[in-house]
DNA sequence: TGACTGACAGATATTGACATCTGTCAGTTG
DNA sequence: CAACTGACAGATGTCAATATCTGTCAGTCA
């Protein structure tokens, strides 16, 4: 053979052919017929078809905590980098939603399932949260903290949870959704910066 | 005949109905029997079994908005009648999920199919929510709208969403699902009296 | 010798025949 | 004559037979 099959190749064959046929229909055979190997060679990189489907998301997954790390670790207000760090959350979830709705599919149905992935993202995003409002907090604006950065963060992850919780996702095309996550975005500032 | 067939007499007949066979398995059929008629009669009083178990359902939702009805109409800090709501309403909930876990999924359904009786409840709850801020901003307290009081209902009825929203209901026996509430609710607290 | 194959067993999904249910309405009843 | 019945058509749900898929592993190949 050229060469041997890496996990790599694995994950972006998979994310394609879930792309293609939906969660629901995308097969381990259909995998390996994508790479031009047996669904046996498949099963030697991933123990099972969940750890593979779970694998795809998280990479996919991370590609947002990726992008919004950008504004985590920006100079400038804490103030401002909170409002752009929650917009591009809503804005990255509306345009997986979207773009990619198959592997979108993907991953709400790993929410369901309690999924190491999801519980992974949700940390590494509750963490990001932590890091902008403990740069509040030194800063001097974030005065209405009663608790840790860590409390707070995760309150203002689940105050926002309607706009990034992919069960709301029907409802994110919805006319008033933009004047909704303004409302929440300001009542949630305006709890910070007490 | 001894008495004609009131509407309300089904409804009763019907919560028991699916409060024992559960939305799944109850059907038109069933409540007849239970109510000595055939189906048929059933029909001349509501159109479809959609409308019978939306009926229903609007009644049991509306015992949680009478009850919290009192918190809206007692006088009082609008600050504390808040809290007393926002718990209130979350234990409600709560309770609903455990004590009636039939007709709690009966309306976890009717969420998914754009119910006008839920929406009506939604409607009754944040227009409770709006007079508790309403009267918080005539007392003083509530300085940090930017808004009217509609708005920030909209906004803290959303906020809070995860303590109220069924499709949340799994995670409402969580051990930390208590000192999650209480961040939120001051998070959002904070950000009315800012 | 280690990456890969493919036949296999058990688990899961699909199909289609059958049963039940929903909603209607002409006819019955007090 | 107004409330109700029950037979009916079409829709929906159930179940068992069948097909496909998942995950394993002894064996092949370079």
């Amino acid at each position: 053979m050229a060469e041997a099959l890496t996990p790599e190749q694995i994950l972006r064959t998979t994310e394609e052919v879930l792309r293609r046929y939906g969660p629901a229909k995308a097969t381990v055979v259909d995998v390996a017929r994508a790479l031009g190997v047996s669904h046996g060679t498949v099963y030697r990189h991933f123990r099972t078809k969940a750890a593979l489907r779970e694998a795809v998301t998280k990479r996919w997954l991370d590609r947002t905590t990726e992008q919004l790390e950008s504004v985590v670790a920006r100079q400038g207000p804490a103030e401002e980098r909170l409002v752009d760090w929650l917009t591009g959350l809503f804005t990255a979830k509306r345009h997986k939603a979207g773009d990619d709705p198959e592997l979108f599919a993907t991953y709400t149905s790993l929410v369901g399932e309690h999924s190491e992935a999801v519980d992974q993202h949700v940390t590494d995003l509750e963490g990001q949260l932590a890091r902008i409002i403990e740069d509040g907090r030194a800063q001097g604006t974030f005065t209405g903290l009663t608790s840790g950065p860590d409390t707070a963060a995760r309150a203002v992850f689940q105050a926002t949870a309607r706009f990034h919780d992919p069960s709301y996702a029907p409802q994110w095309s919805h006319p008033s959704v933009d004047a909704d996550f303004a409302a929440v975005r300001d009542l949630i500032l305006r709890g910070l910066t007490s």
